[in-house]
DNA sequence: AAAATGTTTTTTCCCGATAAAAGACATTAC
DNA sequence: GTAATGTCTTTTATCGGGAAAAAACATTTT
């Protein structure tokens, strides 16, 4: 079957959002930039919206008819991209009991498993290891080195450095930067989720996330700031995988984050070290602890 | 025609060289490990030599009955992996005239230019996307971003990061670590090539990269080790291209490597330092003055 | 019985083909 | 005449298939 039409629907349930809060709706260039795809797919999704009366549509006129009812989306699991369902089953197995340091992984095998051609696994897996969890050896399979303490060690090291120093180059950005009321509006966000932490715990992670991709961007260097993928990553699957203490956990790191931005604004390079480290060392921490002890790599 | 037979070709070749150092072949599984590939390769490439005479092949008994010709060689050309086919090809477009950043790159166009199919054209752009030349637009073309200034700016700031750090940590390395060997080997075919540096200056490159790489592995971390295949990529092309004044910068460098030896073997840290930041200094300017003024990014 | 050789099965690598999606060009509307 | 819509072309994403290479299994040799 070639290629599935996940684009198209992943726009299409977007759009449908789109209905409730206009009468009408805009030009087709206007709506692909919107939805992030191109006039192609923005001319299907009008056609079936026409089709099941959600819209009128002639050439200029898109007039809403009715609102949007459940059963007009796509279900979820159909908007996904093929990349992002092999990655998930991938790091499900990762993760899973038994997942040891040695093991092969058999590219065939994955495939049939997910219900996938080979190709895609093989571009999924070329993708994956520059996370440093496989590596393939030559005319042969990929072999998995596992999730093991020595990897994440390795990892926040790397993390360390890149951050100390981001954060130093942060700091030293004139006034006149633009990143100065990025951080403003971050440190809003961060007040709002404390004083709510009870109930938005939860939303800490995507916070986080755009947290330190701002401060990472400040070294304007495209392999510090390409690292942080490998972070995220680590960190999204180990947040799902790991909610002990979760709101404990968040409600600490949203604090050290209002300390951090203090320091940042503070401009003072000793503060700034002083906060970024702290919090660095907290972020090990957790990730270190939610490891168990016997996950060691295996003699080679 | 699906797949070349390029390992058994390249396989059969180095086992050509083989033949003019004994009278008998080693067992099959031997030869495998001796080839660097599995026993289905070992056992065509027995096939041939039988074939042709240069064997006398029963069982345990693969007598060389003559020396190998140059006529019994595979051409060199079709020895090679299409990885690295691809990649040749790829880094002549980016390096020459013309391949602006901002310029978009095309897998089909590629894929017909070079001979080869698509999917080995993606796979490729896959995999070369860590070193941060090009960059993937979703669900559309890559964007290149060039062989720039800044490019090399970046790279050099890392690589100046993780070399310090693991030279610190070879110099703090245990007395009988089995790396103070290894340095000392490289120490001697140092000065046997700066005695003979007027006619084998064009050995250095891959002495250099021997030399880094046991550097890198002291920092027993694995963002570190593998980020030296960046730097080994751009410095393999680079000399590729720019051999101006060639002799007289490996010179310097042989000199500069020596000194840092030196230094590592001192194991004073404030030792170690001043050698590894006076040679990382002078690889910086290298690289940077072969960067022509001129090839700046675009503004986006 | 350990290690080789002989044989069979499985997996990797790579191509060509096809539907989805993007992009380019032509035409119409304001 | 600019910006939209309508139409056509190109490119990307993905699959299935087939040869090369690896790996597993069976048999023989020492």
């Amino acid at each position: 079957m070639s290629k599935s039409n996940n684009v198209y629907k992943d726009a299409f349930n977007r759009c449908l959002r789109l209905l409730d809060e206009t009468k009408s709706l805009p030009s087709e260039p206007e709506l692909g930039t919107l939805l992030g795809v191109s006039r192609t797919t923005v001319r299907s999704i009008l056609s079936r919206m026409e089709e099941t009366g959600l819209i009128a549509w002639n050439k200029r006129n898109k007039t809403v008819l009715r609102a949007a009812r459940p059963e007009d989306y796509f279900p979820e699991e159909e908007t996904d991209s093929l990349a992002e369902i092999i990655e998930r089953s991938f790091m499900r197995r990762l993760l899973a009991e038994g997942a040891e340091a040695g093991m092969q992984i058999n590219e065939l095998e994955l495939a049939r498993e997910i219900g996938v051609g080979t190709t895609s696994v093989r571009e999924f897996l070329i993708r994956f290891s520059r996370f440093g969890l496989i590596e393939k050896r030559r005319n042969s399979h990929w072999v998995l080195k596992g999730f093991t303490r020595a990897f994440a060690l390795e990892l926040t090291e790397i993390r360390e450095m890149f951050e100390l120093r981001s954060a130093a180059a942060f700091a030293a950005l004139p006034e006149d930067s633009a990143v100065w009321a990025d951080l403003d509006r971050l440190e809003v966000e961060h007040r709002h989720l404390a004083s709510e932490i009870a109930t938005r715990f939860n939303e800490f992670s995507e916070l986080d996330e755009r947290f330190h991709r701002l401060i990472h961007r400040a070294s304007h260097n495209r392999f510090i700031v390409d690292f942080y993928d490998v972070i995220a990553m680590i960190f999204h699957y180990h947040y799902q995988w790991n909610k002990a203490e979760e709101r404990q956990r968040n409600e600490v790191a949203v604090q050290e984050h209002l300390a951090y931005i203090a320091a940042l604004k503070s401009r003072d390079p000793g503060k700034v070290d002083v906060a970024c480290r702290k919090h660095l060392k907290s972020a090990r921490q957790t990730l270190l602890s939610s490891i168990p002890e016997g996950r060691q790599a295996q003699p080679a």
